[in-house]
DNA sequence: ATGAGTGCAAAGGCTTTGCATTAGG
DNA sequence: CCTAATGCAAAGCCTTTGCACTCAT
């Protein structure tokens, strides 16, 4: 994790901010979990941790290009870590109670996929940043 | 429309609701549009409607799987007409301005798509529903 | 010392809900 | 007639913001 926090500290700096421990603890944290996590969650995770300051700095990790905002039909949003610091992933999220489980998907289909997107760009003026390919379902729990 | 209305009909039926006058309008006005709308870009064009009633119908007509909603990292939830009474497309998304609009991809790249997704949702237990592949970049009204 | 970061509490804002009224069958 | 649907207003709830305090430099 000492690549993360390396990575943390340069590109907050950056922005003109600062690696708190608050905003470390955050990182550690996103970098633990199998799965992108909802603030209720982190603060489950972590009850020293004040709300308003997840809120905080999540955006600001948001911002600097560290952290990644994922938005379901959940109540909440779910928070990981940017995809630089990790690797190209999906989700799997489950209709019924939200969950998020990240899975990759071979290179050949990302290749296509990339592809295909680039000539969207292109035809439409777009200056694509990244895409989404979610996958949505029940999860095994919920099909039970 | 009138195979919409036809559909609409039989499916809100099946789910013991009557296809009323407000939501025909909606689905009416969601089949009318080139791209997901808001509810307050609904309001804006039909000002008879409740606002209430306009959030309580979409969520009806969502359960009876006539209407889509799409979330995005905008302030308000987008609503389409489900992906059967249209074509399947995909959504290119402007993280300026949050406006979504409506893409198709070639048909090969759907196919490698969705014959990595069945792998996936086979081994992973998930009972697959539909997925979401969605590029992310600024529109070019926000690029100028 | 001085500005950024933090924590508590209160406010915001999209969305949902209660309830009386109206419409549909 | 009798249940479902509507509209207005009020409440909910995730998220954001104000403000005083603390910490790091």
């Amino acid at each position: 994790m000492e690549d993360v926090d390396q990575v943390a500290t340069a590109r907050l700096r950056a922005h003109g901010q600062r690696y708190t421990r608050n905003r470390r603890e955050l990182m550690d944290l996103l970098a633990a979990a199998a799965s992108p996590l909802t603030i209720p969650e982190i603060l489950e995770r972590r009850p020293g941790l004040a709300q308003s300051s997840v809120y905080r700095n999540l955006m600001l990790l948001e911002q600097s290009g560290l952290v990644q905002r994922i938005v379901t039909n959940d109540d909440w949003a779910r928070f990981e870590l940017a995809e630089d610091l990790t690797e190209h992933h999906h989700h799997l999220i489950c209709s019924n109670c939200g969950i998020v489980r990240d899975v990759t998907v071979p290179p050949r289909v990302e290749k296509s996929v990339a592809t295909a997107f680039a000539a969207i760009a292109d035809e439409t003026g777009f200056h694509l940043q990244h895409h989404r390919l979610d996958l949505v379902g029940v999860c095994p729990a919920c099909a039970a």
